[in-house]
DNA sequence: GCAGATAACGGGATTTTTCCCGTAGCGACC
DNA sequence: GGTCGCTACGGGAAAAATCCCGTTATCTGC
């Protein structure tokens, strides 16, 4: 039986050639390709003769990272099927790699099991859906993906960056020179736009986005 | 010949079965212990009749993190060698699981052969020391271990990951079975010891000083 | 056996943050 | 000309955070 064809892209060598060991003892897949991050991918991928059918690949890498990289390998190869694969599942994130081309996201701490059906999945039916992230991508389907650009004014980022350090509002709302009530108006649309319900929420989301430095 | 016996604890539960697979590749080791975090660990090595030569230790788990299993593994099982397995490779870390009992620290990127290479080294020479973190290593046991300057309890550093959060005091405290006013104290000495004035301020220098993950 | 560090807890006051209800000017765009 | 987004502002109330005043128990080291 001819076995299915696996690329795998992730940043983290041990990690990358463990995975690469695990998915060759899936009896229907064999790993074809391995890369440490996207370009690298890109190169080996334009350079094999044994293009794979699926590519398991890392959201957060240095160089080019996993949503670039799905962009361009949707673009150029349509055929290959793309499975994210990734330690957090935020909401932007996932909606950000489907809509680079994904056809499946998967969080890193599954069970092999899992990984090894959603692979067959992927490659029999072309998508695969975990229940644990299907929720979210169906409600944030439903509300027709607010997710796609979260705008920030300028005066949004000065404040964000002002609420990230020890400032009351009241001394932001005067370094701002404004009232402390047109303060408030910002906080409350941070709020929702990063989606939390405090001030150290939204400066710990500040900073993960890396809106702000530190 | 007999094989030398390998445990493995890593909260990601595809990087750790990977491991465990890749691990079983290599000719003189096999792994007869898996674990998602240290308790888990502990109690795994309480009930086997295998005990492990060596332990690969993840040093950033849920539950009991790295840190702590490292102390009390070396307490209770002195023969097990721990090795150390970090994404980063920052001085502090690096030396608190030296200090806790590890004989080798290897950052997550490594290649397989390097890890092969370092087991090896571990079993029959007690300890190995990879080449980048090496010089670190040196150069702060050079210059006597600052990083006691300023100490944090073990019930400090839970505090400070869960004030990193969005989460209200009111939270933190059930979340740590504590009263409020418990964990008001800790606020306060650790407002002192990181010199800030503001959750906000504490934990951006929670994150500055690397003392909680993003 | 006592000092010192750590951990846990209580009451009360004040300030800050959060969350509601709003209004209004201005420029852009169709 | 109307609607939309951005900016700026007001008052009031509830919740959370901050800052005081304390206490008790345990453990470790000298």
């Amino acid at each position: 039986m001819m076995k299915v064809m696996v690329g795998i892209a992730d940043d983290q060598q041990l990690f990358l050639k463990s995975l690469v060991t695990l998915v060759n003892t899936f009896g229907q897949f064999t790993v074809v390709l391995d890369a440490q991050n996207g370009n690298d991918l890109l190169d080996k991928l334009e350079r094999t003769k044994q293009e794979p059918s699926i590519i398991l690949l890392d959201v957060n890498m240095p160089g080019m990272d996993g949503i670039h990289a799905a962009r361009q390998i949707s673009q150029r190869y349509p055929a290959i099927k793309l499975v994210a694969l990734s330690m957090r599942d935020d909401d932007t994130t996932i909606i950000n790699m489907f809509k680079a081309g994904c056809c499946a996201y998967l969080v890193k701490d599954i069970h092999p099991d899992e990984l090894e059906k959603a692979l067959g999945e992927v490659y029999s039916k072309g998508f695969y859906n975990a229940d644990a992230v299907n929720i979210n991508f169906r409600r944030l389907l439903a509300h027709g993906d607010k997710s796609n650009e979260t705008r920030f004014t300028d005066r949004e980022m000065m404040f964000l960056k002002l609420a990230c350090t020890d400032m009351t509002y009241k001394q932001i709302a005067s370094e701002m020179n404004l009232a402390e009530r047109t303060i408030d108006g910002y906080r409350e649309s941070l709020f929702e736009k990063l989606n939390v319900q405090s001030r150290v929420g939204m400066a710990m989301e500040a900073i993960r986005r890396k809106l702000v430095e530190i």
